[in-house]
Parts: C-alpha cells; sequence; structure tokens
DNA sequence: TATTGTTATACTCTATAACTATA
DNA sequence: TATAGTTATAGAGTATAACAATA
C-alpha cells in the first residue's frame, strides 16, 4: 500500500526534527532556542516584541527564553537607543560564529536533500513542491478545521 | 532569490504542525494525546511498553499520558490477558469513532495536497519525495551530525 | 491610552531514578 | 534477574493575568 503525499510529509517532518533533537542532545541547546537564534542571526538585534512575532509566542515566553540564552551567553540585553521601554536583543560574537556555521551546514543539507532527486525529476519535483506549499498554506489560513473531534469528550475541563 | 527544497520542506512541517495545533486549540487534545490515540486506533490494545516505543519516549511519561487520556475518558486501562504485570490500554468507544473520522479528515487532506500538483508533475513528484525521504532516514540513521555547534558555549550546565 | 517588558502562577510534555509486582 | 508500570522529582516551553516604566 504506498505511503499518501501526507504521510510522506509527515515522515519527512519528523525525520528533519529527530535530526535536529539528536543534533542539540548532550548540548544546552534546543529547537525554540536554535530558532530563537536563527531569527537574530538573519534579522539582527530585535526587541522582544519582534522576537514573539516571529517565534508565534507571547512576550512573557520571551523573557524566559532570552533569560536562558542570555545565562548561556549567546546573547545579550542591549539598550534600544531610540525607546527606553525597549530592549536590543544580540548575539555574542562566539554565537553569531556559531550561526554562520550553521547557516553552512544548513545550506549543505539542503544540496545534500536535492541532490538525491533523480536530476530528470528536480524540476517537477520542486515545482510540485511549491504547489502543495501554497495549497498547505491556503488551507491553515482559511477558517476551516480539517479534523473531526468529538466534541462530547474533548471539552476543556476533562 | 528562491527558497531551497529544505526550506519548503520546513516550511511544510511548520504549516502541518500549525494545522493541528489550530485544530486542537480549545481541546483538551494535543499533538502528542493524538499521537497516542492514532497508534491505538491502528494497533489496536497496546500495552504502554508498545506506546512508549511508538511513541519514542520513557514509559513514565506514557504512564502520565495515558492517566491524562484515561481520566478525559479516550482510553481505558485493562487487564492484560496473559502477563499480569502488564495492562492493555484501549480506546473507549467514543474515542475509536472519533479517529476513524479523522483518518477520513486525513485521507481528504492527503487528496486535497496531491490534486494541488499539477497532474504532470505527479509522478515525478511522488518519485522525487520518496528519494528525499529515504536520503533524509539515511542521514538521521547514520552518526553523523549535521549542524556546527560551539562547543564552549553550548555545554549542558550553562 | 497604548506598548514594552517583567513578576507571579500554572499546565503539558519530557527526563532520570528508585520502587513494587510479576515473569 | 529482567520486565511492566508507578511514585517522586525536575526542567523546558508555553499560557494568562496583573504590574511598572515609558511612549
Amino acid at each position: 500500500m504506498k505511503p499518501t503525499v501526507l504521510d510522506q510529509l509527515l515522515g519527512v517532518s519528523a525525520l528533519l526534527r529527530e535530526d535536529m533533537e539528536r543534533a542539540f542532545a548532550g548540548t544546552n541547546l534546543s529547537e525554540t532556542r536554535v530558532h530563537a537564534l536563527w531569527v537574530l542571526h538573519h534579522a539582527g538585534p530585535s526587541t522582544q516584541q519582534v522576537l514573539a512575532s516571529e517565534l508565534a509566542v507571547t512576550p512573557r515566553s520571551i523573557s524566559a527564553l532570552v533569560d536562558s540564552l542570555e545565562a548561556a551567553g549567546y546573547v545579550e540585553r542591549r539598550d534600544h537607543p531610540a525607546d527606553r521601554r525597549a530592549v536590543l536583543v544580540t548575539l555574542t560574537d562566539a554565537a553569531a560564529g556559531m550561526m554562520t556555521g550553521m547557516e553552512a551546514d544548513h545550506s549543505r543539507l539542503a544540496a545534500r536533500l536535492l541532490e538525491a532527486v533523480p536530476e530528470a525529476d528536480r524540476e517537477a519535483f520542486t515545482r510540485g513542491l511549491d504547489a502543495v506549499l501554497s495549497q498547505l498554506g491556503e488551507l491553515v489560513r482559511g477558517e476551516a478545521v480539517h479534523y473531526s473531534i468529538d466534541a462530547s469528550i474533548a471539552e476543556p475541563g476533562r
């Protein structure tokens, strides 16, 4: 029985997460922490509000996350030059270097995955992936929910 | 600047998670809980050891998970007929019905995603996805780690 | 008034370690 | 001894709510 496209995509998701978890095992890094560092690497020094919206998380959670990243030496809180309420979260030099390395690893992995696809299929493959990504984006943005949940047992309080 | 295959796949992963999170918001379900129910739906009544290995989680975590699923009315713990140490975690009728519905939703979503891919590209697309999945599986199973982590700042204690 | 970030508190998911009952 | 599951404890990540400082 052939797996559906959705099953294949879910398989890829699981493997990508597993790869990260394994890489971070035994370190003080995690998916969430690296996500924050990744945003800072690309956006440069940012306020906690910006981080909150990029990571789709509440400001309170960002406070805790930045606390731990700061304690571990990945980031520093600097005064915002124009707004004395705000803070600019900034990568330390060591963390900036590390993120540059991670970005190179990321590109290497991307190249390896593309190379695994038979050359003749590559164009159709990326085109298809693009189509799936847009379709999924529309579905998620749309207001319909795609799973049948039994409301009689799935009440918040139970 | 064209996104890489890896970026597209990460985008798909994020959207799939977002879709589930949204569907489960305001209910007592979560990705982890539904994963357990999904395993039980397909494997039938299972010991907690089996669940632990399917979810790749410690037995202790399964105890807590089954406790909460039981309290909410999704599963029951039954005596194992042959091994008095063990327990068979079993879906309640209501939960079994819900999972049947979810499986139908899952198929519907799979079909929708495939339909989004131009017909002429479908064969090459699934072939490519298959290739990426195997390649990624090999990479993850291999012992090499794919990210440059700065050991001087990423020590467990920091 | 509205926004930025913090303190206080709580829930879920996960882990390790020590223990009981049974195989 | 080894295995199935539980109790106890801890840490990360997330949320809501109330508050202080600043815009």
